[in-house]
DNA sequence: ACAGGCATGTAAATAGTTACATGATTCG
DNA sequence: CGAATCATGTAACTATTTACATGCCTGT
């Protein structure tokens, strides 16, 4: 029941099992279809995290197996809805992007031109594609979000729009103008 | 001469010293004042790397002592560049963000609207810090940055804009009207 | 029958941070 | 003189991914 170091993971888990309760997998699950652009989490994370919490007195469990096929459902107990909250309280906003087209493209006037256009036309193909996942979501879940939920979903379609006008407005600077 | 497996950060330091050697302090202290917000490095990281990019054969260092003082820089070989110039026409764009602000607002629901809107304006602070100190760059180093290096500063300049932009929108969604 | 999805879990590898040790030089 | 900065490096720790092992259930 001791506290142990509580990481943003947890959290992560503590605030998808609130109010239902949730598998390790439905965890992955919902990680993937909601906050997987913003913060990402691994089975190798999730299932050794649940045992965590459990033992510090912030989930519980409850085995719900499916005929044979074993499942265990976690739900945060009162404890560790108020560790939610006091994290949310928290105002450290640790914030780390790792955007390896961005560091292509700051290092690409060593290559040819023709190869710098197809590099932001490969980025900005990649963010069409964020982009399109993201309204699909709003359309799909969108309704069924918490409000803040909601808010943070909308941040990363603004945020794809964003990238995708920049990529245009890039490629449009470097390709020579075409012939009216 | 075995070429090992290079990493974004191999890259990252090929990129650096292409044209001007640098130590692996020099390195990173340019990683800190332009590339940091969308690809940070450690000297954890940097002073290995540059002995095994030196082991396969993409850089040569040359020892350039201050008095007593050591130093070492490192220039990429022309092997050097073309493993750099090889990855920029790589089409994979690897992209990871970790927001734990937008973590904690994605569970806000769970805190009192007070807490919300503190949560928020917590987020924007740290974005406007963000957006002066890209501001700052662009000012003191912008000219000498190579174009593409400028397109992704102004990809940082623009993202941190949006960024407050949202945060101030979405208070203003939270806060109830003041009267006129 | 078989593919795909549900379900749990871990071992090994890779990545990355942090903190420390050590010492020189420069600037006020 | 003292603080800040220049400079190199590593050990320990923390974080994270990947791949695998295992097996059940559902729909075609």
């Amino acid at each position: 029941m001791s506290t142990p170091n509580l990481t943003p993971v947890s959290y992560a888990i503590l605030g998808f099992i609130t109010r239902t309760p949730h598998s390790g997998y439905d965890i992955k699950q919902l990680t993937d279809i909601s906050t997987s652009f913003f913060f990402a989490a691994s089975y190798g994370q999730i299932y050794p995290e649940l045992k965590k919490l459990e033992e510090a007195g912030l989930a519980t469990s409850k085995s719900t197996p499916q005929g044979k096929r074993e499942r265990t459902e976690y739900l945060a107990t009162p404890a560790g809805i108020e560790a939610l909250q006091a994290w949310i309280r928290q105002n450290s906003v640790a914030w780390d992007l790792k955007d390896e087209g961005l560091l292509r493209l700051f290092f690409a006037d060593n290559a040819d031109q023709e190869d710098q256009i197809d590099l932001i036309e490969t980025i900005l193909a990649e963010k069409r594609l964020t982009l399109r996942t993201l309204e699909g979501m709003k359309e799909s879940i969108g309704e069924d979000l918490l409000p803040t939920s909601k808010m943070v979903l909308d941040w990363g379609i603004g945020f794809a729009s964003y990238y995708c006008d920049w990529c245009e407005n890039q490629l449009a600077l470097l390709k020579p103008p075409s012939k009216e």
